[in-house]
DNA sequence: GGTTCCGTACTCGGATAGTTGTTGTCCGAGTAATGAGGG
DNA sequence: CCCTCATTACTCGGACAACAACTATCCGAGTACGGAACC
């Protein structure tokens, strides 16, 4: 199980955007070398954040992406799910009712396999911490000298 | 990110080990047909798990696969590891010290990566579900009807 | 001088290849049962 | 009758392909700016 990359690029680059807080769409480029990464990559990564309407896109020149909700209202959930899919990690294929359990009565299976009950209950705890981060609240924990940092870095870009 | 359908199978096969009780090793050929499952495959995650010391093998003739211990010391998060592997889903590559941050003194980069440091505390709950799982737990919760089918099964197969 | 229009540069968005990881299959090494042969 | 030993069938373990997902790249649609031409 390997989470995609795509997650860091994401929160990074939306920890950027709340850091910078220009009015002003932010392109592509920009992000891409705030964290030299592979610019036409990254553009259709953040695509997806765009369609989980955590960030809005412009589109044109002067364009660029922006984030679409306060930094208080965008958690760790909000931004794994848009990038990884909503599907859960371990996926059940009910293969109690195979073999064994082929000829068995349906009433067997009413209640719910009790492993992946078991394997939700833990993805559950997972999300629940993922929801309790939001992105204000690592802008709180962070060094100022990170923002300071990437502002720096984004005029003199800009320029 | 999807987690490897070997984690379902492993956790299903240690499960019938346990219900089937027997002294005598289990091979492949039967696990596989307790749930319908390609048998060399199988055969090759459960490897991983007699690797882990979750199971022992024993190889030739009346060979198969036991439980290395009894059900109360084998935990999901012992499975889940042992089939996935011992790395963490979310990976830090710490692009903050790339790009905007690649002339930044090292010392800024001190602290663990705030980022970093949340997702990880995500998966650590995560781990903490898992790991109060127990296969002895899940020997409880489950009907009796799941276990007699099993044995059932089993030995209508050894026959 | 002000206004309109056109050309240009720029950016997002989806369609298109390359690479890594997962799934699936096969054959060899090793072991226990089995049966024959000899004492 | 009992013991020894070679044969046989069986099972795990790792080496070898097929497939899917992730990673990476390119080009087209659309937009705003800038400048020239005209009133």
């Amino acid at each position: 199980m390997r989470m995609s990359e795509g997650v860091e690029w994401g929160l990074h680059c939306c920890l950027a955007l709340a850091w910078i807080g220009d009015d002003r769409p932010v392109p592509t480029a920009r992000l891409a070398e705030l964290f030299d990464l592979p610019q036409a990559y990254l553009n259709k990564r953040l695509q997806a954040l765009v369609r989980a309407g955590i960030l809005s896109s412009v589109a044109g020149a002067r364009g660029g992406f922006l984030l679409a909700r306060p930094p208080e209202k965008i958690t760790f959930l909000d931004v794994v799910t848009a990038v990884e899919g909503p599907e859960d990690p371990f996926r059940c294929t009910e293969i109690r009712q195979r073999g064994a359990g082929a000829e068995a009565p349906a009433r067997d299976f009413r209640l719910p396999c009790g492993i992946a009950t078991a394997m939700r209950r833990a993805e559950l705890a997972w999300r629940r911490e993922l929801a309790a981060q939001t992105l204000a609240h690592m802008i709180e924990v962070t060094p100022e000298t990170a923002a300071v940092r990437i502002r720096r870095h984004y005029e003199r870009l800009s320029r």
